[in-house]
DNA sequence: ATAATTACTTGACCTATATCAAGTAATTGA
DNA sequence: TCAATTACTTGATATAGGTCAAGTAATTAT
């Protein structure tokens, strides 16, 4: 699908508040929005990349899905979780590294093509920082989630991931408990036993929405960069140093 | 410590051996060679990237040492494990991520600061795209390490690290059995145990040099990222389509 | 509005790998 | 070269979290 003239510019403006193209110049995104292919999944589709689609970058408009390997046996590891705004670009890796979208709900992608995308790279400075900086903010998430994966115990995990709802004042779970169980590396019989156990400690999950007793039970479990962006960092209120 | 001119011309052609300066042209290099500087750290030492350090992008000359994430009860995991021609570049991670590297041998790396390269990457294209493809290949390897870690069993693990010494034909461990054991987030007698298991599907293991009694039986444990640079690679002799 | 489906919970039980312990083998360093 | 240290192995035991089962609650679709 195309973008059609009478979406130029709603699609002008969701890219030009993505960080991907932060510094990108109004007509420079005009020649990104020209090349931007659309596509649709429906829920509970599931797409392989081949070696054509292993080319392109993808952020998403609208929907959910979740980046998944699966082995032989048909256990999945959950790689991350995409909703809008959420961008991936399987580009700059192996074509035989095959990795699964598993589509949650209805879906909207964009995506670019990567001749399109070397294109950009080669003439346009800030769309190549911004890839740069994109790819290491990916490279740190894979390396806190290793370390969260391995190291931490059932209940731990879910903590570590309640505390962002905590810190990014939603105090919402963001996804389904066996989404985010799976994103955890664990079932949801655990997740509901390691949920069991937190409420001994103040920690409440009720249709979604996270209460809290005292306001910190959840502190414990926060990391030294999710916490860097909690209003309680580096006060006396702050367990990181 | 920085480079004597007696040294120049050997670390220059380091650098130039090196896929992150693939492309950058002599004249270029020196410019790099220049503001380079080289550090030596003592098997045993322990060292935290603290927020200056954390700009810097490294390169190992000599040695060996393994990135590490330590947790308060002083559980460790291995995020990889880096020797000659390795690199590492926390610059663009959050100062307030923490990781620390461990040193197994003495180690002689070679660092640049983080607006030195920041300098690089604007005026010269080709450290660019090596510098996007660096970050995008520890991406791959973090997917790919998160899939073993988390899908494999203690024998497929084990399979899994040995078939790589198959592929690149050394038929050697490339480290220590405990080092691997860490990285593959298992303990020693695991790894033991493992390969126990292993030694009755024809898989020894003896003083570091790999023995297959038929030749094929590593090729269960392999994936088709390894596989791709496999001899066997879409043969009938390999396991991938 | 109701049936069908999917999500979640709780209990009983199982299993892979960690832990602890005690030993042997290999490496390092005075 | 020999003592000290570190690496590895093997057995016994413990345990966290997985599996299976059976139920309730919440969504979704007609």
């Amino acid at each position: 699908m195309i973008p059609t003239k009478n979406h130029f510019k709603k699609y002008h403006a969701f890219l030009a508040r993505q960080p991907l193209f932060e510094g990108v110049s109004e007509d420079e995104l005009s020649a990104f929005v020209q090349s931007m292919k659309i596509k649709q999944y429906h829920k509970g589709e599931m797409v392989t990349f081949d070696d054509h689609s292993h080319a392109n970058l993808y952020i998403v408009y609208e929907g959910l899905f979740k980046l998944t390997k699966l082995d032989e046996k048909g256990d999945e590891i959950v790689l991350s979780i995409l909703d809008k705004n959420s961008a991936v670009t399987p580009m700059y890796f192996s074509p035989y590294y095959d990795v699964c979208a598993e589509f949650v709900k209805n879906t909207t992608v964009f995506h670019f093509s990567g001749s399109d995308i070397r294109r950009f790279i080669d003439k346009n400075h800030a769309f190549s920082n911004n890839i740069i900086q994109f790819l290491a903010d990916s490279v740190q998430t894979l390396m806190i989630s290793a370390e969260v994966l391995q190291l931490k115990t059932a209940k731990e995990k879910v903590g570590w991931y309640l505390v962002h709802a905590k810190i990014n004042n939603t105090f919402e779970l963001p996804y389904s408990k066996t989404l985010v169980a799976s994103y955890l590396g664990m079932k949801p019989e655990s997740f509901s036993r390691a949920l069991a156990e937190l409420k001994k400690e103040g920690v409440v999950l009720e249709n979604k929405k996270i209460k809290l007793e005292n306001g910190n039970e959840l502190c414990k479990y926060c990391d030294r960069v999710t916490g860097s962006s909690c209003s309680f960092f580096q006060t006396e209120r702050c367990v990181h140093d």
